[in-house]
DNA sequence: GGGAGAATGTTAAAATTATAACAAGCCTTT
DNA sequence: AAAGGCTTGTTATAATTTTAACATTCTCCC
């Protein structure tokens, strides 16, 4: 649909990767079609805001029949970018860092993490999965000649702004931050939190009202 | 103000806990009081939806002031009930388990675990800190007997499901989920989702935006 | 003690997001 | 091949959320 250019509103970006989860689901239960209707009953979502949702990007469904699973999910995929592998930096291999870099090994996914870097000296050479750990002064090379756009922000949140300001320099475009602050970072560099404290706080909350 | 009952939307609910770091580091720095105008430059928000979020639970302010930030912290902790601690069973000691564990130990915080839970007979009895692994057979027994109400679940998304169910029937009244799937509960059990690939995914998208 | 300046709480307007309604179109069945 | 039954994409309506505006009132300082 050549028209008009139109701003895509975050809360739709980030439903596209549960509708894609959901229908990659679907597949493995060879499912073939697949209505608004069922859909929003499965993912406790309204239909026409399913059907809103992706009629942004194009027409994609069948009318009187639904969307062939396959066929959206690859859609979907290709809307975010994921029909290519997308290369991830990681900085910060403590606890959570470790584990992230483990559990990225058996995820079948087009994010990957490609690097990880840490600045304690102890850290630098240990292995985890088929992943060596590396100095920060090696961070700059390493995002442009593999030109890394996602990184993955696990430090300390003492570190953190440094960091952050290291990994924009190089050129990253979008952040997952897992410490516990505000980062500052210019307008083009896209920053998602993922405070586990917060969200606790949040639903302590729900506990008493 | 006992004015008339008013719904408080989530979004309000999950800035809270913003503003409550937010203090708590303007409070390391001995700082007094905050203006609204203020604490919007810091934390990238509109002042007035600062002033409207606090003023839905109270007159916090002084007018030609500002907020005393030792005062609204108090205040915001006692809205989500954070002044008393909060217990929180963890289910699923597996790579984002045992992190999320060690990390709870020097987190200055109401949330706190204090019992984690394994359904292999390999994991049972190891220690975390100071937290040793239980069996399932004894989550119903210890989240009752604990007045338990906020769960953590870290299991793959296969066993997720019955053990949402587990959790719920124990008496669990919110559920932080880890798993990457959508987790079917009662409509008086808050779930939140924390789903590192789904991020993940919706920061692509603006790799190519 | 009074006036200037400042920042709140609140009311009003704008913008965004969600839901409903429905005409148009595709598939299946006869 | 025509009808009937679904289900889409889209337009219209409603609800929510954000931002602006401003009268009120508090502090500070002279
Ligand atoms: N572990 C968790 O479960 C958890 C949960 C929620 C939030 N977090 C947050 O995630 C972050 C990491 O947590 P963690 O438990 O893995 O901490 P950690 O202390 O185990 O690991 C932090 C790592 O960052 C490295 N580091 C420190 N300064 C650095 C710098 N300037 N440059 C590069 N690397 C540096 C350290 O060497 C260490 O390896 C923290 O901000 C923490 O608040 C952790
Ligand atoms: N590790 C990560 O960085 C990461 C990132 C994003 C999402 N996740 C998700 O978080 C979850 C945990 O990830 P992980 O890497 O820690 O996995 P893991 O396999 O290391 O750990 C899972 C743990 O759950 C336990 N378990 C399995 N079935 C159980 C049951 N029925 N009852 C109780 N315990 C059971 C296992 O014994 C294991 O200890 C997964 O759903 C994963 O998809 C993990």
């Amino acid at each position: 649909m050549p028209g008009k250019m139109q701003r895509i509103p975050d809360v739709v970006i980030r439903r596209l990767p549960v509708y894609l989860r959901y229908l990659h689901q679907l597949q493995e239960y060879e499912v073939e079609t697949v209505s608004s209707q069922q859909m929003g009953v499965d993912l406790n979502l309204n239909p026409a805001q399913i059907r809103k949702d992706l009629s942004i990007f194009g027409d994609f469904g069948i009318k009187g029949m639904g969307y062939k699973v396959a066929e959206l999910a690859e859609q979907i995929s290709e809307i975010l970018g994921l029909n290519k592998e997308i290369p991830i930096v990681l900085v910060g291999v403590g606890n959570l860092g470790a584990a992230l870099c483990r559990y990225n090994r058996y995820q079948e996914s087009a994010t990957k993490i490609i690097g990880i870097f840490d600045g304690h000296p102890s850290k630098i050479g240990q292995q985890h999965g088929s992943l060596e750990v590396r100095p920060m002064e090696e961070l700059t090379e390493f995002v442009q000649q593999h030109k890394v756009k996602l990184a993955i922000l696990a430090t300390p949140p003492a570190a953190a702004q440094s960091v952050c300001d290291a990994l924009v320099a190089a050129g990253i475009k979008a952040i997952l931050n897992f410490a516990p602050l505000l980062l500052q970072a210019p307008p083009h560099v896209r920053v998602s939190n993922a405070d586990v404290t917060s969200e606790l706080q949040a639903l302590a909350y729900y506990l008493h009202g």
